[in-house]
Order: structure tokens, then sequence, then C-alpha cells
RNA sequence: GCCGGUGUGGCGAAAUGGCAGACGCACAGGACUUAAAAUCCUGGGACCAUAAAAAGUCGUGUGGGUUCGAGUCCCACCACCGGCACCA
């Protein structure tokens, strides 16, 4: 028998083991449709032997042999970039290695793109399409916390199991460009990465990032420690002392992306806010970048907003109160500046800095007990409890700068402290939360908006109408339309200098440290200066990559400090300085993956220039248009995963992406040029999968019982791509039928009865029995007739459509008519069944290489297709001529409703087609009575008659 | 509340404004078989009618509209899924 192995790779507690299926039991027992369980692992050991897949750079030397020079023409010589044929760049989110194993949501998106991958390689393409581990991560350090087993052994038995369920599915993948995360040799330049956005700020004037060593100081930076402190300030990797959120049971902080609903996104454990000194990478400055580049790549609409929402732009007004009697101002953002004459009271955010300066002593103590009560509040809680609004008055009071009202100054908790100035001016008249705050409060609520339409209540309108009630002093806005108000308020205050026109962004830094054992150390040491101030720097290239040290307990220490800092003789060094105790978060090494794939082996740069050049399609930058017109696409051409990652992965590396542009790395603005989301695989019962439910189906049973092809297969015959679909094993059983009838289109019935015997008394042999299996006789070296081109050429036409649209579905369904219509010819020309098999090829590979092997043997040189392996054949042309019918059945409609059908030579004229169509017998009575008002002939494909 | 997506047979689904339900699952009948499995053939939206059929009527979440003609376009709703949410 094949090598098969189809228990988990090693004993590990955590590895993933296929469990005992009664189904494997029955089918077991059953006669298999083809021997699967003989082809699969056959051609997956080809492949590899045969580096089938491997996909070459610029000015690698191609070996003569190898099927891409076969194809291309490129003999033994080193091709360079312009000799190469063009790129395609297919990726796939790599996955995290769990000891769970692959589950059936993997394969799907690792499916969809393997066939486009072998689709571009047949279609002339030198193809991209790489596999790795994104295997820093929570769990295997979890595990080492419970056991003491280090989180390296955990990982790499994970990565072993992950590696041969991916393997045993017979993908594409250029093996020689696999990437680890957690390899020094990865992470190296992961740290690497890092030390540019430490060396680099972010200048406002060009809008986009320098090195940090040809920034400007002001003039009153004289010592070197003044502009150190202002150099820290400013570069793109900071240290911020702020309230982050911190997750207890986690032990360690969180950035804003991976809380959801005031809980971590790993475990759903409570997080509170807390301030800590931590890294901080400054994505805010790339928020308006992020923004607009979104109209230049081609993500899925609903993708593009979710970034658009997170990133959260909006344009509005700074507007500064003086408060009464004292030389403090506060600053509020508005984007209704228009309703300025209808702030009837301020509020500040409980953490504000200045609720303490400006409180008054009398309600000092009501202050301080709401700053407790707000602090004491989880996120969730914060977010749930906010059905009934709560807050205090500081005593102090604000001079509204258009008419000198004095207004009282207010805490609550419905004003966060993180967006905006952490402090409003409340509107209650036309904002629906200031007014509910009012309304509890009593506080004054003023009309100065009048709706459009006199019936609405202006009482919580918020609305665009005409300001009303607005006359100061200086300036008036009655009767001017909201938009016209705003522009005219908000020149006014910038000519008073009391505010200014602002865009303001809901995006926040990127909090970028972890305490935690399984991620990148940071290459940064702290050091103290003369006067004893700590300071940090980074250490040089030559110290990468930075290690970490041996730990036999990876718990935080005694005194909360991350686990690094057990580490007593790591942590200092022989100058007395010491090290970053923070780890990378796990976001770090896939921000830039897809870039080290291109070329994966380098250990003098992260990436090569020339292959960096070629890979992202440097070359389509310049004439973007007809470059993308001609299949040539700027970044990676498609990029396939799940939606869950928007806000995450796919802002965090577009952010990298664009740092590392900037600084001249990379020469592509955007590093994703086509996304596709895959949709969600859901249990048999409809519901989300998952061990509690007990509906978890595992890839490795339905290998067991149906082989790759058909899993394969059925992952894309379930409906489209990005859709939510329901798991049906029965589904598995239909594709498998279907790959069985192809089998038997194509293999002599009773040469298989042979092999099937000999397999039982000598199964050891099993593939070299595989020879025995003969041709089916009724396929035969002749040329097809025009009735078997035709629907050959349909089944052509319609799965190159449905691929160059991803709809696999309706692309394997044209495949399965072809097969129905081919197993009733008496004689089978070997040429059409040839063309089928390339077709075939994408989807079941494996099936289609062992019926090629059989079918190009038997056949004239001519129809074999040279020594081009199948992997590399030319896609099939489709000839439109073999389409054309000669007579058409066109359908008669009387008044829109079927009535008839006629029979016209496909040469008539709509004249001859409406004569034909009005002489029906059955269409009579349908006129009866009524005189036929018009006739309408859709060419070639329908006629109605419209009476009345 | 806001944004996005999806609603079609018993089920997964398919249909450039032009014959709704391709392809597949499940089901039913038949052939082969001692029998079963596998395979091959046939059937099939609902209703009405009938010995059986033909013909007919209705039918793509609901209600309107545009059109010779609407699953598809427009307007207004409903349901479900996903995301965001005290974002000033």
């Amino acid at each position: 028998m094949a090598k098969r192995s189809l228990a988990g790779g090693a004993n590990s507690a955590i590895a993933h083991r296929p469990r005992f299926d009664k189904n494997a039991v029955t089918m077991a027992s059953t006669r298999r449709q083809y021997p699967f369980q003989l082809i699969e692992p056959k051609w997956q050991q080809h492949w590899e032997r045969e580096q089938t897949f491997r996909a070459w750079n610029p000015g690698e030397k191609i070996p003569a042999q190898h099927p891409f020079a076969l194809r291309h023409g490129l003999g033994e010589a080193t091709a360079g970039a312009a000799s190469l044929p063009p790129k395609y760049y297919i990726l796939d989110m790599f996955p995290y290695p769990s000891g769970a194993g692959l589950h059936v949501g993997h394969p799907e998106g690792y499916t969809a793109t393997d066939i486009l991958a072998r689709y571009r390689r047949a279609r002339g393409f030198n193809v991209l399409h790489p596999m790795g581990w994104d295997a820093f991560g929570l769990p295997a350090e979890q595990y080492a916390v419970k056991t003491g087993q280090h989180p390296r052994h955990t990982t790499e038995t994970n990565i072993a199991t992950f590696k041969r369920q991916i393997q045993s599915l017979g993908f594409s993948y250029d093996w020689s460009r696999e990437v680890d995360t957690t390899d020094p040799k990865y992470f190296k330049w992961t740290q690497w990465i890092f030390l540019q956005l430490y060396n680099s700020w972010f200048n406002p004037a060009t809008n986009k990032a320098e090195p940090i060593d040809a920034l400007p100081y002001p003039a009153d930076c004289a010592t070197e420690e003044q502009k150190r402190a202002f150099r820290d300030s400013k570069r793109l990797a900071y240290v911020s002392e702020a309230p982050v959120n911190w997750c207890p049971e986690l032990g360690t902080v969180l950035a804003n992306e991976e809380v959801i609903d005031g809980k971590s996104e790993v475990g759903g454990f409570p997080v509170v806010r807390k301030p800590m000194r931590q890294w901080m990478l400054r994505i805010t400055a790339y928020a308006e970048r992020l923004l607009n580049d979104l109209d230049t790549i081609d993500w899925s609409h609903s993708l593009k907003e979710m970034q658009r929402n997170w990133i959260g732009r909006s344009e509005g007004a700074l507007v500064e109160f003086q408060v009464s009697g004292s030389k403090f101002k506060v600053s509020v953002f508005t984007t209704r500046p228009d309703t300025l004459f209808g702030a009837t009271y301020m509020v500040l955010s409980p953490e504000h800095s200045l609720v303490n300066e400006i409180t008054t002593p009398e309600h000092r103590q009501a202050v301080k007990g709401y700053q407790d009560f707000a602090a004491g509040k989880s996120e969730l809680e914060r977010t749930e409890l906010a059905k009934e609004k709560t807050g205090v008055f500081t005593g102090a009071f604000a001079v509204n700068p258009v008419n000198a009202e004095k207004i009282p100054i207010w805490i609550a908790d419905y004003v966060l402290a993180s967006y905006g100035t952490g402090a409003i001016m409340a509107v209650p008249g036309h904002d629906t939360r200031d007014f509910e705050f009012a309304e509890k409060f009593n506080l004054p609520i003023v009309q100065v908006v009048q709706p459009p339409d006199r019936e609405t209540d202006w009482r919580g309108f918020v609305g665009d109408g005409r300001s009303v009630n607005s006359v100061g002093a200086e300036v008036s806005l009655d009767g001017l339309a909201t938009s016209e108000a705003k522009a005219k308020i908000t020149g006014w205050l910038a000519c008073k200098g009391v505010g200014q026109k602002t865009i303001n962004y809901k995006l926040r830094d990127w909090l970028f440290s972890r305490q935690r054992y399984w991620g990148e150390p940071f290459p940064i040491v702290w050091k103290k200066d003369a006067s004893g101030n700590l300071h940090h720097e980074a250490l040089p290239e030559s110290a990468l990559p930075v290690m970490p040290p041996p730990l036999t307990d990876y718990k935080p220490t005694a005194t909360g400090e991350p686990p690094l800092a057990r580490a007593k003789e790591w942590v200092t060094l022989p100058d007395g300085s010491t090290r970053e105790l923070n780890t990378m978060p796990q976001w770090a090494g896939s921000c830039w993956y897809y870039l080290r794939y291109l070329d994966a082996r380098n250990a003098a740069a992260f990436c090569g220039k020339e292959a960096e050049n070629y890979w992202m399609g440097a070359s389509a930058i310049g004439d973007r248009q007809s470059a993308i017109a001609n299949g040539r696409t700027p970044g990676v051409d498609l990029y396939v995963g799940g939606t869950e990652h928007a806000v995450l992965h796919l802002l965090y590396a577009r952010f990298w992406h664009k740092v590392l542009f900037d600084l001249g790395h990379v020469s592509t603005p955007e590093p994703f040029f086509k996304l596709v989301n895959q949709g969600l695989i859901l249990g048999e019962d409809g519901q989300k999968m998952s061990k509690s439910r007990g509906n978890v189906i595992n890839p490795d049973d339905i290998l067991i019982d149906y082989g790759a092809d058909a899993f394969r297969l059925y992952e894309m015959f379930m409906g489209p791509l990005e859709m939510v679909k329901p798991w049906n094993t029965k589904g598995v059983e239909g594709v498998y039928r279907f790959l069985g009838r192809v089998w038997r289109l194509f293999v002599d019935e009773a040469s298989e009865t042979e092999f099937e015997q000999a397999l039982t008394t000598d199964a050891q042999r099993g593939v070299e029995l595989l020879g025995k299996i003969q041709l089916n006789a009724a396929i035969k070296d002749v040329p097809a007739t025009p009735a078997q081109l035709k629907p050959l050429h349909a089944c052509i036409k319609k799965v190159t459509e449905d691929l160059d649209g991803l709809r696999f579905n309706t692309a394997i369904s044209a495949l399965m008519v072809f097969v129905n219509e081919a197993m009733t010819w008496e004689v089978k020309p070997a040429v059409a069944l040839r063309d089928f098999l390339v077709l075939l090829q994408p989807f079941s590979p494996h099936l289609a290489e062992e019926l090629w092997g059989k079918l190009t043997a038997v056949i004239s040189h001519q129809c074999s297709g040279s020594r081009v392996p199948l992997a590399y054949q030319p896609w099939p042309q489709f000839d439109p001529a073999l389409l054309v019918e000669d007579t058409l059945e066109i359908p008669v409609q009387v008044n829109g409703k079927l009535r008839d059908r006629i029979t016209v030579a496909a040469t008539a004229t709509d004249k001859e087609i409406e004569t034909a169509a009005l002489a029906c017998e059955k269409i009579k009575p349908f006129l009866e009575g009524k005189t036929i008002k018009k006739v309408i002939v859709v060419p070639k494909k329908l006629v109605n008659i419209a009476a009345a």
C-alpha cells in the first residue's frame, strides 16, 4: 500500500489525531470509485521529487528539463526578468498551526487559490504560490505555561501536522519558499523592519516617512537630552505612557483591534483600561493614505467599508472654550460647529487632564467619586450600561466664544477620553446623547436648527436644516443652510483664533508590545544617561536576530513583569544596559510575510530588490490602467482569506508596506491588489462548526473516504466562494461519483478488475500495479466530429470564463455536463478527452495526471501535445465557430407567457422568425378576440406577441 | 441605531431584462444481481384535472412600479447573516 500515513504526525498531547469514524468502516467495505488512495500519494511524491511547482526568480538558473523551462523554451540559461513570462502572485492567508489541525475552512481558500494558480500556469504565467506558518501565538505559550514544554517544540509538532495535512491535498505550492515566523532567520527581518520604523519619522510636509537622522530640530532643542526627547517623540515606533487595554486573564495588553465588545478577541476575557508604559506604532500618521488608497485596490465593497469605518474620518472643527475665571482653556472637536449657539453645557471625559485643575472645592468629592466609579468599570460595563447616562458637575463654567454665555462644565463617561480631544460641547437640541443627558440633569435645551420639514420636531433633530437663534454680537448664522453655517462659523472662529477646521480620525496608534514569551524580542536596550534618566536605544543591525532567552517557566514574574524578566543574564548587557522585556504582537510576523516569499532564503536582505520588482510588478505601476487590462497588476495579484482580519492583519500589513514604500524598500504603495474573502463553512446542521456542538468535520476523515480530488472539488462545488454555506458530506459523495464517471470514461473495465484482483494479493506493489490499468478501447486516435466538438468547446468557454470570474461551482457543473455527454459517445476521440483533462487538472489534479499519462502514452505525438507535463500544458482555446447551431429553437410568447416553440434555420431573418411565430397553431386561442399590438423579435432568441 | 450582504424546489444552488430551477444531493420507479452494494436508465416546483395524459392556473421574502416581457431594474417594507456602535 502507499505510504499515505493518516495518523497524526506525532504523539504529542496536543497534536491533531484523526478520530475513529464509523463512515470510514462503511466506506472501506464498499468498492472505491477509483484507486485514489494510490494515485494521490503517487502524484504528490512525483511533484515533490520533480520540483514541479518551483517558481523561478529572475536570475535563477532553471534546469533544462524542468517543466517550466520546457513550456517556455528557457533552456539551461539564466533567465532575467525580461525573458521570464508575466508573473502572477497568488497568496493565501497563511495559517496559525494550532494543535487542532486543519479544519475544512482552511482548504476552501487554499483550493480556490490552487485552482487559479494551476489555471494561470496553464495560461503561461510565471506563478508564485507559496505557503508558510504564522507560528507565534498564545496557545503554544499557554501550553508551555501549563506543561513546561518549550513553545518551540509544540510549534514544530503542529507545523508538521499542518504541513502533512496541506500536502495531502495536492496543492501546487512552491515549498522551497516556505516561511515560519518563529524561525530566527525570518524574525531577524521582522526585527529589522521594526528598526526601520524606529529610525523613521512621519514628515507631514511630504506626507511620508523619512529617516530620523534628517529630522529638523526646533530652535529650543539645545542639549543632546532635549534633542533625544524630541527625536523619540517623533519616531514611528515610540514609547507611550497611557491608558491601555489590559487583559488580566491573558496577562498582557492588547491593541484596540484585538478588543471586541470590551473582551479579548482571543478567549473572550474582560479587558480594563490601565495606564502602562508601552511601545506604540504611529499608524495614525498614515490614516489619510490608508483611507485614500483603498480607492486604488480591488477589494470587496464591504471590506473596504470596514476599513473606512475603522479609520473613521470625520470633518469638523476644533473650538476653544475659555474656562471662566481661570487660565485654562478646553478644546473640543465637533462636526457641527453650526450648532455652537446651541451649546448649553460642556462635558469632559472623567480621565481628562483638566478635570482636577478646574473642579471647584465643593465639587471635588463628587468628581473624585465619579472618576473612581468610571475607572472601576470595564470597557464592557461602560458600553453595556450605556442605557442610562451618568455624570457630575465640576462647579466650573466655560465661556461660549460666539455669545459669551457661561455654560456649566460636567464630567460624564459618555464622553470618551480616546476620541477627539476627550471633551465636547453639548448641544442637546440637536444631538441624541446630549439630549438624553440634558433631560436627565435638567440642563437647558435650545433650538438652533430648523428642520426642512415644518412637521418635524426640532427637539433632538440631528439632520441638516437652517440655522435659527444663532445671532451673536459679532456673527450671525440665522437663515443659513447647515453646510453654509458650518463654513461661516469655522471661518469666524479661525479669524478670532479660537478654532479651526479639522479632520479627526477614530483610528488610534497601534499598541505594539505584549507581555509574552513566544514572540519577537524587541531589538531595543534601555540605558541611563548622566543624570540617571532612562532612555531607549536601538541595537545595531549586526545584533540581529535578537533571540529570546531559554526559560523553564513561561509565566509573568511575581511582580507582574513580562516572562523575559526571568532570564536575568539575558536581560543585562555587559555595558550595564538592559534589554526591552516586552515582545512584539502576533501580527508583526504576518505584516510582511508576503514579501519574504519573494526571496525566502535571502540572508543579506529581507527581500532582494530584483525579486521584489519582478513579483510585485513594479513595471505595472506606470501605466496602471493598461497594465491591469492586460492582467498585470501591481502587488499581490490575488489574496484570498477570511474576513476576520479586516481591521487587523489587513490594516497593519498595509501600514507596514507604506512605511517600507516610503523608505524605498518596496516599489508599490499597496501590498494586495485584489482581495477576496471566502465565506464561512457551517456545520451540517447549518450552525457554525464548533467542538461544543459536535458538528466539526475533520478533513482527514473526508480524505480517507473520498480522496483529495473529491474533497477539493466538493469545497468548490458547494456554492460561490464568498458565500456562507453549510457542509454536506452527501454532496462530497456526489462529486466523488462524478470523478468515478471520469475514471470509467477513460479506463478499460476488464483491466481494472484484473488490477483490483492483483491488489488484493499483492497490496505492497499497489502503485506499480496501476500500470495494469488499460485505456478504454472506445478511445481512438481519431479527429472529433463537429457534434463532439460543440460540447467540448462549450465546456472550454464556460470553464475559462468562470475561472476568470472566480465562479468555481458553475465551472465544475460545466465539466459534469461535458462528461455526461462524452459518456454517450461510442467512439471517444483522444484529442477531445485530452483537452478535457487540461480543464480538469486545476480542480482534481491527481486524477487528471494519472489519466493523462495513460492517454498520451497511446495516442499520436501530434495529439499528445509534446513533452510538456500536464501541469504546464497550454490551456485550450475555444473556437466560437464550433458553437454555432444550424437550427434554432425559438420560444414564442403571448404577452410574456410561453405558448409554443418554433424551429428555424440559424440564418433566418427576424421577419422570417416573426412570420413563423404568427403561424403557430397553439398561439391562436390566446389571440382570440384580441388585436396584435406589437411583435417583439429578439434576434435568435425569442418572439413575444403583445395583444389586447 | 448606522453600514454591508443575502432571501429562488425537500436541500446546496443556476440563470448578459428574454423558455425560472442548469449541475449536484436527497427521493421514487426500472435494468443488472440469488440478494445487496456499486453502476446504468427514467422521473420530478406547486396546484387543478385525469384511468393515464394533454391543456390550464400559480410560482424566485412582502407590497407597489417601469417594461412587449422582471428572480434580474426602480420605490417602500419584512426576515436572516456579518461588521461598527455613547466616535461628538
